[in-house]
RNA sequence: GGAGGUGUGACAGAGUGGUCGAAUGUACCGGUCUUGAAAACCGGCGUACCGCAAGGUACCGGGGGUUCGAAUCCCUCCGCCUCCGCCA
């Protein structure tokens, strides 16, 4: 979320910056900044109130102590209608706090310059397209149809098991995942990142931490019994790490991974966005974070969004970067680089990662600071991306590379894989 | 799941209900010394809010309570440790 301070300094370029979105959050705005100052001149109140009755209570030890009972009695009595006082600020200061902090949470983090206005996916800049992007929907088969043929992932048994979205992947599909996993890795690792397996579950308190809580409950699967959420990306837990941790500059910029499957809810979706491996309710995922200095952040995120380069570059797969318009970045983004894969039967484009720098919107939610060189405490940036997604890489592999009715393999991915062809 | 213990500043670790925002050590910053460094010595060193400042207020795992006054007592939740039970 936002930060009060900059809130209050910067009222006009947050309404600015959000009208990008879309959106109009000068009312809500103004009322945070009437609310903080009210809030403040209840605090201010409180203090005094509090201070008087301490200086009370201190004089009402030393007359203890000096024997003088009857005094320290009659100091008592004077303290009860402070009491009463402060019990009652603290309470209308707490429902203040309440009210303000609902506003907080419901306003997304403001765009970064470079991003253009717009209100959905139509607007999306496209920064560059690479590889030859041809259209094969007459002579080679959509992958769902050549994962049926070639026997390597059954949605049918998933969804008998389990349910609609949930594969299984078979013989040499389950290796091609093992495989891509691990080459996924070991590139993030060749490029410094730390690799960790978090948890699969994450609490409520790292939920909100990076975002997806309140909002995007509905996203995420949720066991009742535990309170505690399917992680919808590695993101999660992996942020979460440095939640109310405070960092030496001189780690910075700290870059860690991760590989986990990912559980989504994708309440609504349906048609032939949700076909296939189009859109699964649990997926594979390598992941990459970096929390980094507020001055190197935007570097940060050029190295992450070259690593994706990279990792498509090696499977030989046609691919296009879009910068996301205001619109359509994610709630908490600041600056979102998608990358899509082109599908080759499908003749459309599939969307594999998404790299995207939050700048401090998460890192106040999960109060994470480093020390400046001044000694200052300041918000750490926090940035991700996927480096990368599975099951369109999968798909987008399946569709491109068919040669005699087989896939062959990306020379890259042989030695991950163990074969050739499928 | 049962029993007991424990949770303090970046870290380690003291703390009889009033003088504790908190000893001490490490780390860190500045200085003296040194050709330079180390060591030694001196000084500084939590966060947030209000205030021009002096200063005030809050925070010792989270929440609640007792009290004029709570790091210190009580309740509750959470984490960690030990023992027992169960178990991949």
């Amino acid at each position: 979320m936002l930060t009060l301070n900059h809130i209050r300094e910067e009222r006009d370029q947050i309404i600015k910056a959000l009208s990008k979105r879309g959106l109009d959050v000068s009312e809500s705005i103004d009322q945070i900044i009437s609310q903080d100052k009210e809030r403040r001149s209840l605090q201010k109140e409180l203090d005094d109130t509090l201070a008087e009755s301490n200086a009370l209570s201190r004089q009402i030890g030393e007359l203890m102590k000096s024997g003088k009972r009857n005094e320290a009695e009659e100091v008592k009595t004077q303290t009860a209608g402070l009491k009463a006082k402060s019990t009652e600020l603290k309470d209308s200061m707490q429902s203040l706090e309440a009210s303000m902090n609902e506003l907080l949470y419901s306003i997304p983090n403001t765009p970064a310059d470079i991003v253009v206005a717009g209100k959905s996916e139509e607007d999306n800049e496209v920064v560059s397209t690479h590889g030859e992007q041809v259209d094969l929907s007459d002579s080679c088969k959509p992958h769902w149809d050549l994962a049926k043929e070639k026997d390597i992932i059954d949605f049918d048994l998933g969804a008998k098991v389990t349910g609609a979205g949930f594969p299984f992947y078979k013989g040499k599909g389950a290796k091609l995942q093992r495989g891509l996993t691990r080459f996924f890795l070991e590139k993030a690792e060749e490029a410094g990142y730390l690799e960790y397996i978090p948890p699969h579950m994450i609490n409520a308190d790292s939920g909100f931490g990076t975002g997806q809580l309140p909002d995007k409950e509905g996203q995420m699967y949720h066991m009742e019994n535990d309170d505690l959420y399917m992680i919808p990306t590695a993101e999660v837990p992996l942020t979460n790490i440095y939640r109310g941790s405070l960092v030496n500059s001189s780690d910075l910029p700290i870059k860690i991974c991760g590989y986990t499957p990912c559980f989504r809810r994708e309440a609504g979706s349906y048609g032939k966005d949700v076909r296939g491996l189009n859109r699964l309710h649990q997926f594979d995922k390598v992941e990459i974070v970096q929390i980094a200095e507020p001055n190197t952040s935007d570097a940060a995120l050029d190295t992450m969004v070259d690593h994706v380069k990279g990792l498509l570059e090696a499977l030989e797969l046609p691919y296009r970067i879009l910068r996301l318009c205001a619109g359509d970045m994610g709630f908490t983004a600041a600056i979102t680089y998608d990358f899509e894969v082109w599908s080759a039967a499908q003749g459309r484009w599939l969307e594999v990662s998404s790299v995207s720098n939050f700048r401090t919107f998460q890192a106040n939610r999960l109060k994470c600071r480093y020390k400046d060189a001044d000694g200052k405490n300041q918000l750490v940036h926090t940035l991700n991306g996927s480096a990368l997604a599975l099951p369109r890489i999968v798909a987008a592999l399946l569709e491109n590379h068919q040669q005699d009715g087989d896939v062959v393999m990306p020379k890259a991915l042989v030695p991950f894989v163990g074969f050739e062809r499928i």
